[in-house]
DNA sequence: GTCTATAATATGATAGAC
DNA sequence: GTCTATCATATTATAGAC
């Protein structure tokens, strides 16, 4: 299997990057401390990644997977408020996954500073749900579901609040604070989005 | 005056490191390329601050002022749609204003990574909007002028697309993007969300 | 594949002459 | 208030023994 091409020193290695880097940052993080947390001397790790960058590289690499398909939109999107609500369920689950929520704190740390990544943020992050949100909402306008209006617009208007609540709980979870207030947010914000499109 | 009291060579150290935090952040900017900015030696600034860290509190001392008072909220909120039209044209402003831009990169930046600045901005920049604008809804609901809900839910609702299309702003005049198409948003949301709550 | 040793550079900060 | 000189430390990365 691919999996057992990855040595266990590699992976180690990548795990330890990983949490310093969704804490310090790129900048914040130094390949000895890398090193420290994994066990090893800093040339040691050379022996497995080039340099620096290359490790930042490979803890990004499925930074922006996304659980979120095209397939089949034009008949999931005529479920109306269902799809809108599986949609909500996606985005929370991933809100709360610890590792996503790793990614997601590099992400924002990076986003101003890191400019190929600031670009696949606006690509594949941004710019891919709202497009799959805009043909959903297309779709729902032509069923007859959601009252008529411009659908990329629509699209942006739904997923903005996702974001900050996502970015909310990141900010809340840092410093340990309970995030059950906010968790209840995603579900209002089907609710109270349905009720302002629906014909 | 007071401003007299703070010397040339002071502001101007405050200026360079502004432009500076802005772009690479607290740690990727050294005292080193501050003073090199300002055209002086390392030595030479420390005679104004004690330390990096006293330049970039004072930097960001005025992070958080906001344009959104509550005076006269219980008065200005019976206005209803116009209220909201006014807050986001305060929040437009202050998105396309040079110098808060270069704060917000600061603040964004550094959000995930300083403990101090990630309090302020949940309580002044946050809580400070949300409850302002739950009361006004509150006024509103008993107004009569829009249906009764939530309204620090509303406020939400209300806030969150607008930080989004910021960020979405500052990150596009980072790549020096054209930024005309997000424009528009800010009072196409107001329009959305007003039809949406609207008896 | 890991270690010690070391290089080259960058960093925050201070001492003391002018 | 600015300069030169200097320090202590941290950083990324490499060379070569084991």
């Amino acid at each position: 299997m691919a999996s057992a091409r990855v040595s266990k020193t590699k992976t180690a290695i990548r795990n330890a990057a990983l949490e310093l880097f969704a804490v310090y940052g790129y900048k914040g993080t130094s390949v000895r401390k890398i090193a420290s947390k994994v066990g090893i001397r800093e040339s040691a790790l050379y022996n497995h990644f080039k340099n620096k960058e290359a490790i930042f590289l490979t803890v990004c690499a499925d930074i922006f997977t996304t659980p979120f398909s095209k397939k089949n939109i034009q008949e999931e999107a005529k479920k109306g408020k269902k799809f809108l609500a599986n949609f909500v369920v996606q985005y929370k689950l991933v809100s709360f996954d610890a590792n996503k929520e790793k990614l997601f704190r590099i992400m924002m740390i990076e986003l101003l500073q890191d400019q190929t990544l600031r670009q696949n943020f606006l690509n594949e992050f941004h710019h891919h749900n709202i497009t799959l949100l805009s043909e959903a909402f297309f779709v729902m306008m032509q069923s007859g579901l959601i009252r008529s209006s411009d659908p990329m617009f629509m699209a942006n208007e739904f997923l903005a609040p996702l974001f900050y609540y996502r970015l909310q709980i990141t900010l809340f979870r840092i410093d340990a604070e309970p995030t059950t207030a906010l968790s209840t947010l995603f579900e209002k914000h089907v609710d109270f989005f349905w009720e302002s499109v629906i014909v």
